[in-house]
DNA sequence: ACATTAAGTGATT
DNA sequence: AATCACTTAATGT
């Protein structure tokens, strides 16, 4: 395989597994926007991200949807993991916030590792934690806090993940991720404009207090 | 020049 | 915080 990968998870995983990885996993590539994971598929591999970002959204009945929360370099799908343990079908969909770049491992090869690669479970039962811990966070960001809180966290773990403090974005796609209207979400950008925490342009918007 | 899309605003619920 | 109705500004054809 190649270096970007190594350099992704080497203070991760010993040699060995580096190398099986390598052997069997299958490089990935997806252009921005592009979905990776629809609601409902079956999952039969599990992704390790290697570069960029990937958002994770729940949606509803009516097509509505909420963003959970953000994967980056060295992160893993929990919801695949436990796709792959069962034999459910996804639950979330999962987009590409930038351009990804990602190894799949055939879902077979997981549950043998964890037997043989003290590394792997570690890397495995922490991301399970990492995610929990992010799924409750968000639990907390939709129910406890206001609309101009949940706003600016927004775009503060946008500008986080992308590595960029400009943001390509319309208040109309804010709306849509925080299920919200695009009026309100005008409105709230104002007065975060007024309070010296952003600058509004047409199609972008930069993020001063990070 | 005209149509389309993004963004700003007052009023109402 | 949501919705309506309307305005203004930027951009594409």
């Amino acid at each position: 395989m190649n270096t970007s990968f190594k350099e992704s998870f080497d203070y991760l995983f010993e040699e060995e597994l580096i190398n099986e990885i390598g052997r069997i996993g299958v490089k990935k590539s997806f252009k921005q926007d592009t979905i990776i994971i629809e609601i409902g598929d079956y999952i039969k591999s599990m992704p390790l991200l290697i570069s960029g970002a990937i958002k994770i959204l729940r949606e509803d009945e009516n097509g509505d949807e909420l963003v959970l929360y953000y994967l980056e370099k060295g992160d893993t799908c929990a919801m695949t993991l436990s796709c792959c343990m069962g034999q459910s079908k996804s639950k979330i969909r999962a987009v590409a916030e930038t351009d990804v770049e990602l190894i799949m491992l055939p879902k077979e090869n997981m549950a043998t590792w964890l037997g043989t690669y003290k590394t792997w479970q570690n890397y495995i039962l922490q991301s399970y934690h990492n995610r929990m811990e992010e799924l409750l966070e968000a639990v907390d960001t939709i129910a406890f806090l206001k609309m101009d809180e949940r706003l600016f966290k927004y775009l503060k773990d946008k500008a986080m993940v992308t590595h960029n403090d400009v943001l390509q974005v319309t208040h109309k796609q804010i709306s849509e991720d925080l299920h919200t209207s695009r009026v309100v979400i005008s409105r709230l950008l104002k007065k975060l404009e007024n309070e010296h925490k952003i600058k509004l342009f047409r199609n972008s918007i930069k993020v001063l207090e990070l």
